[in-house]
DNA sequence: GCAATTTGACCAAT
DNA sequence: ATTGGTCAAATTGC
């Protein structure tokens, strides 16, 4: 009898690692619920806790890694066929973030698989508190060159006490929060230039909050888009929006209000899941003081939340960028997904809709794939 | 006229 | 020296 996981290698050696990274954070999940479920605290050890959110994390990150980011000739395609799809609309945008709270001491944490490298999967990348000055590269540099261990790359870095929080989305959605745009520079090893903003109400109420856009895909629009510094304004914020497809980043002024519904006129938003990572380190506030929406969570909380958002997930839950509230899920080992229980579950449509996508044989079943 | 955006220059981290 | 992030004067739009 074929064994059940037969059917993997016959697959492409991306898909295949990919496919393998994921079975691999299901399982580093199992082993997160369990300490969960053994410590009603939560007091764990923040040590052993921050290796295995490193560990899921890590793999999420080596999964996108490889399905399109680190692949610089190659695209993401989105669905183009509702029965491929199971519901999927080929003009629905999706998001992608991932968030994990990064405990490492280091000012260059820059996480990445250097392009040379993109397919030697790297799963402790995260555990980077032991690991301070180990700097990878994500850079789909063509020249592919190397990055010495213990080295850093010159112009690399992250400032310190900060967090940041990444998302990488189809469309460009409004956080509820007003910037202004401040500045705008050409990256290196990026054909598009990276937007800067920060809080409108900086001078008047010293909200430190920032975050930057730039596109990574053309075609289809992919945006990667970090927040940072959380708000202390205390403007209300506005209602969700939606900026509708803009081939620049630097455009945001098309936007179209919706309600909780995730419905934009007669268009559903349905971005399929959220994967958020975050950046923090020692100076990261407590998890209290993120709900209270006044600063990020720390890492000797447990925060790893991911979360998945569908269709019927209030929107204020997609793009909340003070990630209050976030449903969240962790995947069980039969490739399903069960509601984390600090968390309030998906509707079983959603989970539905996860399960299919994940469960299934092939990359046509993901919200994208690899062309 | 005011506010937002653009863009070159400057600063800081490595 | 290189690069990313921010500043601030100039420009643009309402």
């Amino acid at each position: 009898m074929e064994s059940p996981t037969a059917w993997v290698e016959s697959l492409p050696v991306n898909r295949k690692k990919a496919i393998h990274e994921l079975t691999q954070g299901q399982e580093w999940t199992d082993k997160l619920r369990e300490i969960l479920r053994g410590s009603e605290n939560i007091e764990c050890d923040p040590i052993s806790l921050d290796g295995i959110v490193g560990q899921i994390m890590g793999m999420f990150d080596n999964t996108l890694t490889i399905i399109g980011s680190c692949s610089s000739n190659k695209t993401i395609k989105f669905p183009t066929n509702m029965d491929e799809q199971n519901s999927m609309k080929s003009d629905e945008p999706f998001q992608l973030q991932t968030r994990c709270l990064d405990s490492s001491r280091s000012s260059g944490e820059h996480k990445s698989t250097n392009c040379s490298e993109s397919l030697r999967l790297q799963t402790n990348y995260l555990d980077s508190s032991h690991s301070s000055n180990e700097q990878k590269s994500r850079t789909c540099d063509e020249s592919s060159r190397m990055i010495i261990p213990g080295k850093t790359k010159r112009g690399c870095y992250k400032r310190k006490n900060s967090w940041a929080s990444t998302q990488i989305t189809s469309i460009l959605t409004d956080d509820g929060h007003a910037w202004r745009k401040y500045g705008q520079k050409k990256i290196l090893e990026s054909k598009h230039e990276r937007s800067y903003y920060r809080c409108t109400y900086k001078v008047d109420q010293g909200c430190q909050a920032t975050k930057q856009v730039q596109m990574i895909e053309d075609e289809p629009p992919l945006y990667k888009i970090t927040y940072m510094k959380s708000h202390t304004c205390k403007n209300l914020q506005r209602a969700p929006q939606i900026i509708l497809d803009s081939p620049d980043p630097r455009d945001t002024s098309i936007l179209v209000n919706f309600g909780a519904k995730g419905i934009t006129g007669n268009k559903q938003v349905n971005p399929l899941f959220h994967i958020m990572k975050h950046e923090s380190e020692d100076s990261s506030p407590s998890l209290s003081n993120w709900r209270d929406n006044k600063s990020t969570p720390s890492t000797n909380c447990l925060s790893l939340d991911l979360f998945a958002v569908g269709s019927q997930v209030p929107l204020e839950s997609v793009s909340n960028s003070k990630g209050l509230d976030h449903e969240a899920f962790l995947w069980s080992k039969h490739g399903n997904m069960t509601s984390s229980g600090t968390y309030s579950s998906m509707a079983s449509t959603q989970w539905h809709e996860m399960d299919h996508m994940f469960g299934s044989n092939d990359f046509n079943d993901f919200p994208f794939s690899v062309l």
